[in-house]
DNA sequence: TGTACATCAGTGAACGCGCGTTCACTGATGTAC
DNA sequence: TGTACATCAGTGAACGCGCGTTCACTGATGTAC
């Protein structure tokens, strides 16, 4: 790569990181912030953005795509978990949320990022979040697989918890991010140990669920029961 | 009430209505919507909104009392599928599923706002949503206690299985609202009752891990598997 | 290696626009007598 | 019931501001010979 093409993509970075910032550290969400801010913030002019990008929703599909490295890393630092502590359900259980929130701690903007335009987000931001969260989810689902507890169970029953657990992780992570803002007498330390004890319980009910998963005869149940009068 | 105060409702009414609708039909989030695009939506003068909130924030605090309500509707709904179907488990959660989204489909709007700014929104909006959200859990545990399935468990294991249930109910609400958006081919119907199939199967996973949850010892597990080497 | 030209990331001035907020006002409704 | 005054929801003009976008430009880096 050039010289020239290495200071683009630093400004180019510099952009997303400027947008990153500024859309979680002040509380606003991506939509409420300029083009200006961004540029200013990233130590550009105004006039510098349309080097990079043609408008906000282009830079911030292209965010989603950075911010998604962070979910590919925390399922492999799940997985490594996985394999360290397989021999007992329950520590593994804790073990992987404090992983989980290890991984926010690390990266809250990240984390706050997908969370709030998963649904507030323009339709662009949206639908690239929601891609990104179904791949993640199918992701985790083959990963479930492969752990003792859980091969007994077919691809699609186990697809059914990973969403449930994806779905929770992102209120998990909200949470954990703005502990200090809901409640500014607890000190923080506690607050989060009290998250991830009901984080874990809440894992350990879905185990639960899953051990005494009949796929088959449970769906059919179901389709008898709804027709029912 | 006078002729006057009853005027004031009315505009007071529709400047609440015009910030929900605005936020909610081009998806966009609250915060990205104007004083000014609130007062003409709601057929009046920019100035004449100071009549009533203060600023965007205030109307927003306000908006969340006000879509609370529809919270209250849903749990009244699903206290009354409790009491006609409790013969069948697998019966009452399909109908439960199907009464939520009847729920979400009658008041789009109130869900949208509540999910978007639960975590995207100000601090005050945010606050507001977390205080409603907590109660709505608190008080759906209660619920729970009270059906055959469950009243073995204590309120405080209850707890853990609302928050799950609100949680997810949140992902699926806006789901449900945004299916169109992400799958034009397949026919909405057939897309909604694939929706309401997972979120059911999800809500039977739940009901087994609560079935098989034993709070105490499971808790003393955990705690003694944290401090295993 | 040196020179002449091309590329293109970043600059700075300028534009028209919608914004939040102020202010003095209007006129229908409410109240006191 | 009628009159005189008070209240106050809604009006309309005006303000300064940050916005997205355009345009012609600059000067460092890249390329061809």
């Amino acid at each position: 790569m050039s010289l020239r093409d290495e200071r683009k993509q630093q400004s180019r970075q510099a952009l997303l990181d400027a947008a990153l910032t500024l859309s979680s550290e002040g509380g606003r969400s991506f939509g409420t912030i300029s083009l200006r801010e961004v540029a200013r913030e990233a130590g550009l002019v105004p006039t510098a953005f349309y080097r990079h990008f043609q408008d906000m929703d282009e830079l911030g599909a292209d965010l989603v795509d950075y911010v998604s490295g962070t979910l590919h890393r925390l399922r492999m630092s799940l997985r490594e978990g996985f394999t360290l502590s397989s021999f007992n359900t329950a520590s593994m259980t804790r073990g992987s949320v404090e992983r989980f929130f290890m991984a926010i701690t690390k990266q809250p903007n990240h984390w706050a990022f997908l969370v709030r335009e998963r649904w507030g987000g323009s339709v662009v931001v949206r639908r690239a979040i929601d891609k990104e969260v179904r791949f993640f989810s199918v992701d985790m689902a083959e990963d479930l697989q492969k752990l003792p507890a859980f091969n007994a169970l077919e691809l699609q029953d186990l697809s059914i918890i990973s969403e449930i657990l994806v779905n929770l992780s992102f209120s998990w992570a909200m949470t954990w991010i703005t502990l200090p803002l809901f409640d500014e007498e607890t000190p923080l330390a506690e607050q989060q140990e009290q998250l991830i004890q009901r984080a874990t319980h809440q894992a350990q009910l879905l185990n639960r669920g899953a051990s005494n998963w009949q796929s088959k005869s449970e769906r059919i149940d179901a389709k008898i029961a709804v027709n029912l009068p």
